[in-house]
DNA sequence: TAATATAGGACTAATCAGGTCGGAGTTGAG
DNA sequence: CTCAACTCCGACCTGATTAGTCCTATATTA
């Protein structure tokens, strides 16, 4: 029902703590998870993934944790969905050979990848340093961002 | 992840075949079901909702089926999507009480929301006619529309 | 009346997201 | 140097959602 999955949400969730409200800019996953009261064992996975694809930096050991390979606002949000929900796909015949029984008498395939790129640069405007109200530069060009 | 269900995938197809391909506009559900090889009692369903909802009309008996209530022009993807999966939603506590653990404490609830809308807004400025090639008004005043 | 079409509910099967478990690696105090 | 505590890490299990099926009732037309 066009929903981003839960791992998603706590991912989003954990990057805007490590980013505006970690002590150092460090916060193991434990912490932030008690912070939100998320399962913990599964938000770490999700920063695992994270951590895998390069976004954030894990250091191992006690007074370990987590922190930001890159300044918020170079990150975006289709970057954060993607890196955690795969690649973004409206349709079964979006990616892959994933493709569906009509894919050869399908009619309406064309429109919906167009209407996907939309979604896609919708997501790649709102960058993760906007999502922090008081930090971080919250530019005012919001007007004409489209595309 | 981010995907429409596939009745929404069907509910699209049959919509689009009785604005453009349908011999009179009028079209069987089990006609549209054999064109594209779906499960015809599924597609049936997903029609029965349409009507309800004032889509299509129905008529019942020998000869009868489906036709568009509204000019094709007229029916944005928006529309088509809400009827037959419910209200747009990203997150879990986009609609309803259906809100999650951490809707006290989250902190991105707000732009998400405001992401939603915009998602929103790109389903809306796509209408039914604008995804049969030939047939219809395909007006060219894409850029500038968001919002 | 026989054939064809929609209307609507209940039921089953498959898929996937959400959540859980035990283990491996690192750190730092004693 | 040793060891215990803390952390990340990968594989596994389970419940919920979705996709698909089946059956019965009702309406229309040839
Ligand atoms: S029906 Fe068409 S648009 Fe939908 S998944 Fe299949 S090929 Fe893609
Ligand atoms: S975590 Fe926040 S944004 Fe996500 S569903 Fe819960 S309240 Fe909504």
């Amino acid at each position: 029902m066009l929903r981003l999955s839960k791992k998603t949400d706590y991912g989003l969730l954990a990057l805007r703590y490590l980013a505006a409200e970690a002590p150092a800019g460090v916060a193991s996953a434990r912490a932030i998870a008690e912070r939100y009261d998320i399962p913990v064992e599964l938000l770490a996975k999700v920063l695992q993934q994270l951590a895998r694809l390069g976004y954030v930096a894990a250091q191992k050991g006690a007074h370990g944790g987590y922190h930001l390979t890159r300044p918020a606002s170079a990150i975006s949000l289709a970057e954060i969905v993607q890196a955690i929900d795969g690649p973004l796909a409206i349709t079964a015949c979006g990616r892959d050979e994933e493709q569906c029984e009509q894919f050869g008498t399908c009619t309406v395939r064309d429109p919906l990848v167009r209407v996907t790129e939309r979604i896609l640069s919708v997501l790649q405007t709102m960058t993760l340093a906007e999502m922090v109200p008081g930090e971080g530069a919250m530019p005012m060009v919001w007007r004409g961002a489209a595309r």
